[in-house]
DNA sequence: TTTTTGTATTTTGTATACAAAATACATTTA
DNA sequence: TAAATGTATTTTGTATACAAAATACAAAAA
């Protein structure tokens, strides 16, 4: 009956996700046990997952204490920001220093969809969003990059709603970064880049 | 007798130092069971520390198979560089937008028993120099930032030697990176701290 | 009433037990 | 000899056991 392949993989799949839909919400405590039992498993794989989550600035571990569900603040979702900005650039003049037609291809791909549609539905183009900045990331080849950008994957639920700004404004950004990374420009691939996050920053809060 | 406070965060500690001072070696497999009665503890925290030494790029784990020491090839040694250019090009940003006289004092200090020295003790040097790029990253008080910037702290390990190059060299640019910072200059800054790693990067292989 | 103290319960941290997978190694077969 | 097969050993992955710390809660003291 015991079979052990994995099961902190889809534990940790599980709590993630479990996570990012709130049914775990900011700041509780995660009782192992509960977790435990609930998952139908045992505290050992769980403590895993837990670990993976805790590096991911998913759950805080407070010694002795317990592990809860991390809850952020504004100066930590800005910061956050601030890193996307440093790595997206850097993805952005890598790829416009390496860019071919696959690259461009599968970049385009995300937001062909949307290409003079007079309404644009805010919940596909909010995954187009997210599909095109780990794209990003993860066409440079960089895996180092990819390893630290974990945080580009959370970044509407950190900031507890959907998109920041409209589709109408940020296609626009999206097609000109990728248009300057066609172009083999890095200065304006990155230049764009981090001029894209900082206006979503800079909104988040000051509006 | 069993107390348990924190078993992992020493062994954690100590495994570091057993990685990064070679006692444990590149690819070497980390059979629990030895390490665990090596360091006199079961295997439970043990893991713990492996799966934060995991997510640090230390360790490597291979599902089924075991944990190993991570080793490094010419490409992720480079990809790391290019990560360090990015986080601390940004932090120096970040510091000459909020730069002040603790802040300046504080980088100088890396620097200050160096100055008009005829000849420079490289393994002090080599020290200051770790101290100074992780400070740049502390300094700016931004917390993803320092936990994301991991990779700094092993750069000289993972080269496989020590300084890529000489005190005589880097000394003057450290000193163009604080005096950039001092000025609120941060265009400069950013380009001074990036155009330092990025040498160090080329020179790697380039020679 | 509010605060303090003591006790019961819960929960964490570590050690251990055990099944299944991986590995090592000897024996057999070509 | 080299390859293949089967068996013993090692090692991993998970579950469980248990001590110590943390917490909850009730009774006593202010």
């Amino acid at each position: 009956m015991i079979e052990h392949k994995n099961i902190s993989q889809p534990i940790y799949i599980k709590l993630k996700e479990m996570i990012l839909s709130g049914e775990l919400e900011q700041g509780e405590k995660i009782v192992q046990e509960r977790i435990a039992s609930l998952l139908g498993v045992s505290r050992t794989p769980l403590m895993k997952a837990l670990l993976a989550l805790e590096n991911e600035y998913l759950v805080e571990s407070i010694p002795r204490r317990g592990m809860y569900v991390k809850s952020w603040d504004k100066k930590e979702i800005t910061d956050i920001y601030i890193c996307r900005e440093a790595l997206e650039g850097m993805a952005a003049r890598l790829l416009a220093l390496s860019s071919n037609d696959n690259i461009i291809k599968q970049l385009q791909a995300c937001f062909n969809p949307f290409i003079s549609k007079k309404k644009i539905n805010l919940e596909t183009y909010s995954k187009a969003d997210e599909k095109f900045h780990s794209l990003l990331i993860k066409l440079t080849g960089n895996e180092p990059l990819d390893k630290i950008y974990f945080f580009g994957k959370i970044h509407d639920k950190v900031t507890g709603r959907g998109l920041i700004r409209t589709p109408e404004e940020t296609l626009e950004e999206h097609f000109g970064i990728i248009k300057a990374i066609s172009k083999k420009n890095a200065d304006e691939a990155e230049k764009l880049a981090r001029m894209h996050i900082k206006k979503s920053r800079e909104l988040l809060f000051n509006q």
